[in-house]
DNA sequence: CGCTATCCCATAAAATCCCATGCTATCCCA
DNA sequence: TGGGATAGCATGGGATTTTATGGGATAGCG
């Protein structure tokens, strides 16, 4: 199941800090068992990046996989694990959001959940629908360099 | 399984935006074991972009094999990733579609179903004929040029 | 005790399921 | 090969279930 999170869903923020995390995203993860989210600061944009604690699992198995005991591998996963938060869905579906991750992304009283394939960020609306401006504006540029066509599979089956 | 899709089918997009996807795709699906399609704004047409999951599985795959917090692959995922819609059948064959791919595309109360390949459009009728009025008077001009047979598909893969 | 986090319930809106119907293509048998 | 029987498909509409969201009650902690 290599797909999980896609779409756009736009949540309230209630006055407790509370987001219902949208159905499609909670039943997904429903599937593997799992009732919470892992969420963290995005590395590069001002966002919360949240996805199932096996996808975690997955990333900190890669580290190992490189050098269980390189100093650089080692900051990595210090930065990375050190900030995630489980976040426990209630018995409605929603998740509260601690206030340095709201800050970290500039939540005011709503949240746009991004699927991403197998994690999501969650983006203050406004900013997200800036970002995701600028990136299709980028791949569709380096599609026409490519010679490829954007609207299509860039090699579905035959050269990469 | 190189073509899944073909033909052009003509179905009506009810009160509450639903269409019965062509009973071919569908058969065409379930023999991969999918039960819904992935829908998406087409890039360079005002028509809904259809196919099954297992496309941007691969898709995805490729993003997997570098580094999950590459910011440029970042930026791929929001561009892609975001807007795909994962579309289930309901009991009786059909889908029911976002108001703003039904925008994008410009439809009202029927959609044409346009197999191309791998992958199929969702048109409205009337623009859909226009841009195959179009594109099949460039073939022949082309072919004329190349002195090709113009009823001979000049290309595997046609121009929009 | 006061504050906060969690749980639980209510509600409105939206998505989904389910069944009925007419139509068409296919099958079967004489 | 004709023609009725059968199964599959597209479509409409109502019933049912899920979702998202607000607010109050309850329990835990400082």
């Amino acid at each position: 199941m290599a797909v999980r999170y896609t779409d756009v869903v736009y949540n309230k923020v209630d006055r407790k800090g509370r987001v219902s995390v949208p159905a499609a995203y909670r039943n997904a993860l429903a599937k593997q068992g799992l009732d919470s989210i892992a969420a963290f600061p995005a590395l590069h944009h001002p966002a919360v990046q949240g996805c199932g604690m096996d996808w975690l699992e997955k990333i900190g198995a890669q580290y190992d996989q490189t050098d269980p005991f390189s100093e650089e591998f080692d900051d990595e996963r210090i930065a990375l694990f050190s900030q995630v938060r489980e976040l426990a869905f209630d018995g409605d579906g929603r998740v509260t959001l601690p206030d340095d991750l709201i800050a970290h992304a500039g939540l005011s009283d709503q949240a746009a959940f991004v699927g991403l394939g197998k994690h999501f960020h969650i983006w203050e609306p406004a900013a997200f629908k800036e970002v995701r401006r600028a990136a299709k504006a980028k791949r569709a540029a380096k599609a026409s360099i490519d010679g490829r066509q954007p609207d299509r599979p860039p090699a579905p089956e035959g050269s990469g």
